[in-house]
DNA sequence: ATGACTGTTATAGATATACTAACACAGATT
DNA sequence: AATCTGTGTTAGTATATCTATAACAGTCAT
């Protein structure tokens, strides 16, 4: 599991983290009940602080994607709250879509765009 | 344009500001050429600070959404800079896309709910 | 017991958010 | 011409968040 962070970026450091282990976990190169890398491991590998990596694990924690551990560490755990997960989903695709459609983007390109991003990334 | 916050939501409050101007631009309620209420004018109309407005004014601006006039005020101006708003927003798609699919959210259904959200919210 | 490994807590500095107050400019009204 | 009222802008401040360093506390193999 690789991790690569854009220091330039406007996105915080640890989100970019919590991004990665995400779309790790989407295309099942992380899998139900795999250990991640320790913090410090973690922190050390990417050039980061181990408390950085920390708040991205705490984050996947309260998102229900892991367990955190004292003695084992992180834990991909999945916690498929459906309803939970659906209502953030339309919010936030709201505003995407909302943006988008003041850019005139159609609804059909953004169909086509999902359907590219699943094959690309094998979601 | 009625705006509403939620001091409880850990949403930054120009961030919400911005958002509903971005429905209200998505669905018509605000078209290109509309002048936006004045930052103090819509500060006290919601009940917060002028600077917190400005900022919104501000994203919008580097958005590419509204442009911001000393004189007149932020007037809505779409700048439909396709390659980029299509590269955000595969970005920002990827991400969304990832976690659903963690939590066992399929493509169809995602399909779906974006037909829901157009329809909705008549984008 | 010791050493190596976990995450946790305490603390501090830098950055971001939200606010108050004062400013500068444009335009209408006196 | 002077004043008033309306813009956004800038300066400065308090609070919260992000990132970091250092010390702590529990677990487990040696």
């Amino acid at each position: 599991m690789v991790i690569e962070i854009d220091f330039n970026s406007d996105e915080a450091i640890y989100m970019q983290v919590r991004n990665q282990i995400i779309i790790g976990i989407a295309t099942s190169r992380l899998q139900e009940g795999d250990v991640l890398p320790s913090v410090r491991q973690m922190a050390n590998q990417i050039g980061i602080n181990m408390h950085t990596v920390n708040k991205a694990y705490s984050v996947l924690r309260q998102e229900g994607l892991v367990t955190i551990d004292r003695r084992k560490g992180a834990v991909v755990a999945i916690d498929a709250d459906r309803l939970q997960t659906l209502a953030e989903l339309k919010e936030q695709l709201l505003i995407l879509l909302a943006k988008s459609s003041c850019k005139y983007i159609t609804r059909e390109e953004i169909h086509q765009l999902i359907d590219e991003i699943y094959e690309e990334y094998c979601l």
